[in-house]
RNA sequence: GCGCCCGUAGCUCAAUUGGAUAGAGCAACAGCCUUCUAAGCUGUAGGUCAGUGGUUCGAAUCCACUCGGGCGUACCA
């Protein structure tokens, strides 16, 4: 639709001077009466031509070569709008297009040849993946799929730091428990990670080696196998959300090839940084931020602004054009002086894009639960997979903007997680092809030769949805806004149960009933093509 | 104190990134199954878009201030 819109409009640009070099945009009016797609354009040009804008959109429309049987009505409407209403028959083309199409319907080339990474989840192996952390890996995920929707090839990528004080109190806490399972009479402290998933790990060094390790010091077996075992369980959580990362990256590889003294020494030489208290200070009031911040601390150890730079410097030298880092908001104060870093040492941080997702609230009996890895007060994504199933947990995340501080009360989504809008979209896939393996049995298949029949209200609001999956597609994925796609499907299940309820295909005439079996089939591709994007399973029976 | 985020129907949230009459789901109420899955459909009710000013053809959206909540504000990450 908006590429025949686009073509008039150029057409008619040879006549009317003001129409060249515009960004024209279409968009779909939230009322049916005023047509299929509007444009401002009238109202945009007010101020450049003096003019009343419905004298403007009147001058655009009178120079419109139109089609007849494309569009069938244009109005000027409001303080100027151009609605442009199209004809049913054009309306049914797109069903060509998506059988054509299928699992490729929506995808889109304009970034192809792109390259990007996508930074998410990066907790440090030091316990199970909370629900806290479940926002971020399924949002992480699904802008990696948007971003491959529309041509990037993405590399999803784990940062962790299995060195520094937070990793030698885990080795000693598995330490501790491993004593305690020796007889020992320990006194565990209470900064110490209280998990039971301590004891387990102790548990199975103790199992395979027995006492051999009652002297060995905490950053020994103990820490190593506490990364290993909590890394093992970390990716088995997320790939039962179907997420798998192909890069880990170590931090401590910054150190071990020289990238953090390459990076001071970076910010030496361009004169950026200076000593100060025995420590060294980067100058972030030059490069526009409040205060100037510590790199390295005076006991010779960096700050985490120094690897993080390092980190992203070997994010550009891997020749991405797009980098992704994914965050809560209690990392929202120390990106700006990463970025700033990175800029003054001749790094466009423009190409660098963080997201930060609010905090999901998660309410329990309506009391809010304070998570804490180390006092092992939190509910796992295990435990939430368990109770509401992966496709649940994935669309949950999904579906509100990553700026909305949500609440989720568990208390509810196990009681109710029947009206959970994720099964409402799985419910319109099932009934699709429910009726797909009926139609065998009553000599029907599915065709497009009479496909300009689908003239009901019911009919055409499919369409008109169907048309839009693509550009929506494009959207969400350029604002990195993957709710949006949560909201479309569900308002193209809605239009597809109408139909469903007021367009019967068996018992109706041969012609229609095939076009509708076509259009149907159509609808079954986008809803699972959606679902796909979303990382969400599209079961053939419910 | 300062910085970032948020405040929309009883509850959870949308709103085409400044567009027309602010919409869904849940909860409530009234209907619809001898025909393709009732996990569905139709209808009713529900609003001071936190508040006050401002910017303009036009504001839930942008700006200023106020109120309320979240997260930060380290020589922790």
């Amino acid at each position: 639709m908006k590429e025949y819109l686009l073509s008039i409009f150029e057409e008619a640009a040879k006549r009317l001077v003001y129409l060249r070099d515009l960004n024209l945009t279409f968009d779909v009016p939230k009322i049916e009466s005023q047509g299929d797609l509007s444009s401002n354009v009238a109202m945009f040009l007010v101020k450049q031509l003096k003019k009343k804008p419905r004298d403007i959109a009147t001058e655009i429309v009178s120079n419109l070569n139109v089609d007849k049987q494309i569009i069938t009505k244009i109005e000027i409407a409001g303080p100027g709008f151009i609605n442009f209403f199209f004809s049913p028959s054009f309306m049914s083309r797109i069903v060509n297009d998506i059988l054509t199409e299928g699992e490729n319907f929506g995808k889109s080339k304009k970034y192809s040849g792109k390259k990007a990474n996508v930074e998410f989840v990066s907790a440090n192996p030091t316990g199970p993946l909370t629900v806290g952390h479940g926002r971020n890996a399924v949002f992480g995920d699904t802008v990696s799929n948007l971003l491959e929707w529309i041509g990037y090839t993405v590399d999803r990528e784990y940062y962790f730091n299995n060195a520094g004080r937070q990793m030698r109190v885990l080795g000693d806490s598995v330490r501790l428990r491993y004593l305690e399972l020796l007889g020992q009479q320990v006194d565990f402290p209470e900064d110490h990670y209280q998990g039971e998933y301590i004891k387990d790990i102790a548990k199975s060094i103790y199992d395979e080696f027995g006492d051999i390790y009652i002297n060995e010091n905490a950053e020994g077996i103990f820490k190593e196998k506490a990364e290993s075992e909590i890394f093992t369980d970390i990716k088995r959580t997320l790939e039962r959300l179907n997420i798998k990362h192909k890069i880990f990256f170590n931090e401590n590889s910054l150190y071990e090839e020289g990238k953090i003294t390459n990076a001071i020494n970076a910010f030496k030489e361009k004169n950026l940084s200076y000593e100060k208290d025995g420590a060294v200070w980067l100058k972030l009031t030059e490069l526009g931020n409040d205060q100037d911040k510590v790199i390295v601390k005076s006991t010779g150890e960096p700050t985490y602004r120094l690897p993080d730079i390092a980190y992203h410097i070997t994010k550009f030298d891997r020749g991405y054009d797009l980098m992704v880092d994914i965050f809560g908001s209690d990392h929202n104060a120390t990106y700006p002086d990463v970025l700033a870093g990175l800029n003054a040492l001749g790094y466009n941080s423009e190409k660098i894009k963080v997201l930060i997702h609010q905090f999901v609230t998660i309410m329990d009996n309506g009391v809010a639960v304070k998570m804490s890895t180390r006092k092992a007060n939190y509910i796992t994504i295990d435990q939430l997979i368990d109770e509401v199933g992966s496709d649940v947990v994935r669309y949950f995340f999904n579906m509100r903007n990553i700026t909305t501080h949500m609440n989720f009360d568990l208390a509810l989504a196990k009681k109710q997680s029947d009206e959970n809008p994720v099964f409402y979209l799985q419910y319109a896939n099932a009934r699709i092809s429910s009726i797909l393996k009926m139609i065998e049995n009553e000599n029907l298949k599915s065709s497009v030769e009479n496909i300009d029949l689908l003239t009901s209200i019911e009919e055409q609001q499919l369409l008109k949805k169907l048309y839009q999956f693509k550009n929506e597609i494009l959207l969400s994925a350029e604002y990195f806004e993957s709710h949006r796609i949560c909201s479309y499907l569900e308002e193209l299940a809605a239009a597809f149960h109408r139909f469903y309820t007021f367009c019967r295909i068996i018992g109706t005439e041969k012609k229609l009933a095939e076009a509708r079996i076509a259009l149907a089939m159509a609808t079954k591709i986008v809803i699972k093509n959606g679902l796909s994007v979303l990382g969400v399973s599209a079961p053939e029976r419910m």
